[in-house]
DNA sequence: AACGTCCTCAACCGCTGTAGA
DNA sequence: ATCTACAGCGGTTGAGGACGT
């Protein structure tokens, strides 16, 4: 036996609400307060069904709401989490104030999604997905050489192009997202100078992040760390996090990078709760003056610059191929 | 100006979980 | 244990605005 439905359906408005009913809707919660939605709308003068009001309420007229466009640190939450928790759109708006999970769904899906396609993330895994490139854009962001390059060089990289170096790729916008201090364009040169880092670190409410001081002396080309996350539920069932980290170091060696990047990579799809590439830890708990509120050239240069990086000297054979 | 296409987001639909009778 | 009402969730839809031709 099927549910009966909430409400008779027969003569009930359905489609957009109009300020009158707005009003109405507000009014009467304020005076007897949410809930008992079944009877809500008889009692209130209103021709819509439970459900409706409830909607209208919590997704629109609630006092608390906050509205307006997404700050970054809002858009760095939200894929964080959602890196995590998958689409449980209101255990992540639990964590937004002000935000309601239809608006996050809707944020994601129509800017968030998009742009981590734009970048070869795919929105579900949040891994680097080599199939998802752009490959345009990321050829740019390596060369700064736009008009350079031609479609014989591409069909060579194409040919040229594996896995393993494009995993690298990938990686190393990782790091780079990783072991960027404040801004983002720096953090290629910090794989190339050898530099003794102090990596940032995050711990909040829900997140404990941290990430270890890295001697590098040794190392010719890249130095850095992959945090990788795992996700395990308190046998309470509550939605604490517990995130760990594996670290993999990367070294010069061509072989050895490759394989360190593999079982980076390897160690993120096991899991399958993984770091989000885009966001970085620091960015989270930050307090720098880096602009929060963001155009959309600004956002998407945000995060473009995630998948800036340098070839190293040894891997010169290949990027040669593009020039 | 007119038309077509794309994009956004409020609202709906169908389903599940839960509490109470 | 079963049924029912209700709240809530996630996926989907479609109206309307923005944009391009």
């Amino acid at each position: 036996m099927g549910r009966v439905p909430c409400c008779d359906k027969n003569g009930l408005k359905k489609g957009p609400w109009t300020p009158e009913e707005d009003l109405k809707l507000t009014n009467y919660i304020q005076f007897h307060g949410p809930g008992n939605w079944r009877s809500l709308p008889k009692n209130a003068g209103l021709k819509r069904c439970g459900k409706s009001c409830r909607l209208r309420w919590t997704n629109y007229l609630r006092p608390d709401i906050k509205r307006g466009r997404f700050s970054l640190e809002e858009e760095d939450i939200i894929i964080q989490l959602h890196s995590i928790l998958g689409n449980k759109w209101s255990a992540i708006a639990s964590r937004l104030p002000g935000r309601t999970d239809n608006e996050i769904k809707n944020y994601w899906n129509t800017h968030i999604r998009k742009r981590l396609l734009r970048m070869g993330i795919d929105p579900v895994t949040h891994t680097p997905r080599l199939d998802l490139l752009d490959m345009s854009s990321i050829l740019r962001s390596v060369f700064g050489k736009p008009s350079l390059l031609n479609m014989q060089g591409l069909l060579r990289a194409q040919a040229l192009m594996n896995q393993g170096l494009l995993k690298l790729a990938s990686t190393a916008s990782l790091l780079s997202t990783i072991n960027n201090d404040e801004n983002p364009n720096l953090a290629s040169h910090n794989y190339v100078q050898n530099q003794v880092t102090t990596p940032p670190s995050l711990d909040s409410a829900q997140f404990q992040f941290q990430m270890p001081t890295t001697q590098t002396n040794n190392v010719e080309v890249f130095s850095g760390t992959v945090a990788n996350l795992s996700c395990s539920s308190s046998p309470s069932g509550d939605e604490n996090l517990v995130l760990q980290q594996n670290q993999v170091g990367l070294s010069g060696n061509h072989d050895a990078l490759v394989h360190s990047l593999n079982n980076a990579n390897q160690n993120m799809e096991c899991d399958s709760v993984l770091p989000t590439p885009v966001s970085s830890p620091n960015r989270l708990n930050s307090s720098s003056n880096y602009v929060r509120s963001g155009t959309d050239e600004e956002r998407d240069s945000f995060f473009s610059d995630l998948f800036e990086f340098e070839i190293p000297e040894s891997l010169d054979d290949i990027a040669d191929i593009f020039l």
